[in-house]
DNA sequence: TGAAATATGTCAATATGGCTGACGTAAAAG
DNA sequence: CTTTTACGTCAGCCATATTGACATATTTCA
């Protein structure tokens, strides 16, 4: 019946000789893919209820996190073209989750701010993701999350990882604490 | 000028006392996001070049390691409808990087392969990917990779735990080796 | 002051990757 | 011989992203 579950054939290089090629790392790519997948689905199935999509949420948290934030900032964290942002946004403006309000010493800017509705809906988000993460670790050895930052950091592009310290810390990373 | 830029204000819980909630772990949940966005980056890159998405590198990777693969147990591996499916996988198939062939036993069956070429690029991607991890592992103290790996599937749903180890390493997990 | 750069908004078209529902067909299983 | 299974396909819809072009207000700078 299920002659098509074979034994996993990776084990042995297929093709001609190419000397020793390190074997790649299959197990390390699926778990981040299938970690990944059901980090997200936490939230996912808790957008639903509100209308919203991962977008939403993208937006949603890191303007919670940095109060505040100017369009084009938001624009250069998420890495997505402001058209893109604008319906998103919008959405998120007109159903009161966030705010805009002028820039005081330039008034061109948008600075963008939860509400408390916003902030509420955020927090929450945050908060499933986090009983994901402390679910996790409580598996694990005590002291694992110091091991677990410093392999997600090390995974990100060396030349983003100031920028990315910075958000997440306020300051560049110092080391597991 | 960047008064849009404050320190970070989540360490002051905001609205009333909650009593005691426990802090959301940004951090990680910040890592996560941006490491997996940079882990699938790398493969993104590469296939532009071949005018394929994200959904042809899923279906090429796991075809590729369970050569066989029945078109059900891909969309269950997937968690994709057929419909979904189809496009993706015709066009692989269309271009000669997956092929199909009649089950023996059961010849409603179509047994997914991948084919030479496909085999190459399916590699070339976990490589990329592998150098990454590679890079990041280097970055840490020795032996990082077995706490990755059980960080990884511990963020895994448990009750998904044993069909993503099967797939992984053709068995149920056994610790970090 | 007047021109240029900046921050943002908006319209239109397009691509990709998902979805649901309905229907069809060949082969296996009872 | 009927039912179930494995798969394909048509049609329409949604969410998220893209590029390009153009508009508008405001700030900056020569």
């Amino acid at each position: 019946m299920d002659q098509a579950l074979q034994a996993h054939p990776q084990s042995r290089m297929p093709g001609p000789p190419e000397a020793d090629a390190p074997a790649p790392m299959f197990d390390l790519i699926e778990l981040f893919f299938f970690a990944y997948r059901d980090f997200v689905g936490d939230a996912d199935r808790l957008l639903e209820d509100f209308g919203f999509g991962r977008a939403h949420h993208r937006v949603l948290h890191f303007v919670n996190r940095q109060p505040g934030l100017m369009i084009a900032e938001l624009l250069d964290i998420l890495g997505i073209t402001k058209q893109s942002l604008n319906r998103v946004l919008k959405e998120l403006l007109d159903t009161g989750y966030v705010e805009a309000r002028p820039g005081v010493t330039d008034r061109r800017q948008r600075l963008l701010f939860t509400t408390s509705k916003g902030r509420r809906l955020a927090m929450d988000l945050s908060d499933l993701q986090s009983r994901r993460f402390e679910r996790a670790l409580g598996e694990l050895p005590q002291g694992a999350k110091g091991p677990a930052i410093d392999f997600l950091l090390a995974m990100i592009d060396p030349a983003q990882r100031d920028k990315v310290a910075s958000l997440v810390w306020g300051q560049p990373y110092e080391g597991a604490k």
